[in-house]
DNA sequence: TCCATAAATTGGATTTGTTACAATTTGTGG
DNA sequence: CCACAAATTGTAACAAATCCAATTTATGGA
């Protein structure tokens, strides 16, 4: 991954089909830089104070883009909320239930559609692979 | 599994340590005879014109209770809206993008956690595989 | 049976995450 | 520089889930 402080963000946007507005390299360089698997609420509160007139809604706008056009993933764990992620291949994710970090993990397991058992005319479009438990830190 | 007409609910209630109230009974029934994953809101609808005292609260309540003994499972999609699985039993879903079914596959594969590299330090305690796509009747 | 205590239920208020929408602002090509 | 399209903004509406205090129901002992 190239370093988020040199890189192109306008570029990467106009190869995706984005207008690069300031608003989308503002974030899409934030996510970036923290692949910490955001709400959308904390990239908000990021970046609203160097860019107050960024909206909540704004976020929400963008963030649905990138996911459209693969700049950015979507994970929804046991939580309520909706959390993006700055890497778009998918990847299986283990969440801490105590501090509610959110670790990546590799690639989905090759044939898991059959290992499951899942019938030939269910044409799968998206899996997800969620496990939760307490991380390495919380452990202790 | 049972048939649900004639299986002991209140008995079953008791085993898992809960007292055998008219509302849990009411919700257990419902939720053996109707293995299509329900939302909070869908078992409410159900009960409530033959149990008019039945609030939400209680749903949540006992449904969560449920979950925290074994009585039942919790499903997670994509979606919004939490569902509640009859079947505690680990096992992969496959859920209709287009309409909204929730199928059940077979349990979760062998190993699933060495396979996607979950580090030993991360005790996990639960896991989930779910796949999206169109099911059989809203492919053709 | 009656009472005291604990458990469960109830319903309304609250919180939180998300979406809808109309108005404004910004950008772009002619 | 103008006109049009795209993007952003903020408020309001919505929906799901939780909280909490009051009421009701069950339970065990005098």
């Amino acid at each position: 991954m190239t370093d988020p402080a040199t890189q192109d963000f306008a570029a990467t946007l106009r190869a995706h089909g984005l207008a690069p507005s300031a608003p989308r390299v503002a974030i899409l360089r934030w996510l970036a830089g923290h692949p910490t698997h955001p709400t959308v609420d904390e990239v908000y509160r990021a970046l609203h104070p160097t860019m107050p007139s960024l909206s909540r809604t704004t976020v929400y706008n963008v963030l649905h883009a990138f996911v459209a056009c693969g700049l950015a993933g979507k994970v929804r764990t046991e939580d309520l909320e909706l959390r993006y992620d700055g890497c778009a291949a998918p990847h299986a994710h283990f969440k801490c239930t105590r501090c509610g970090a959110i670790l990546d993990l590799e690639g989905l397991p090759r044939n898991l559609a059959q290992r499951v058992g899942l019938p030939k005319e269910c044409r799968a479009q998206a899996a997800a692979v969620t496990f939760w438990g307490l991380c390495p830190n919380c452990a202790d």
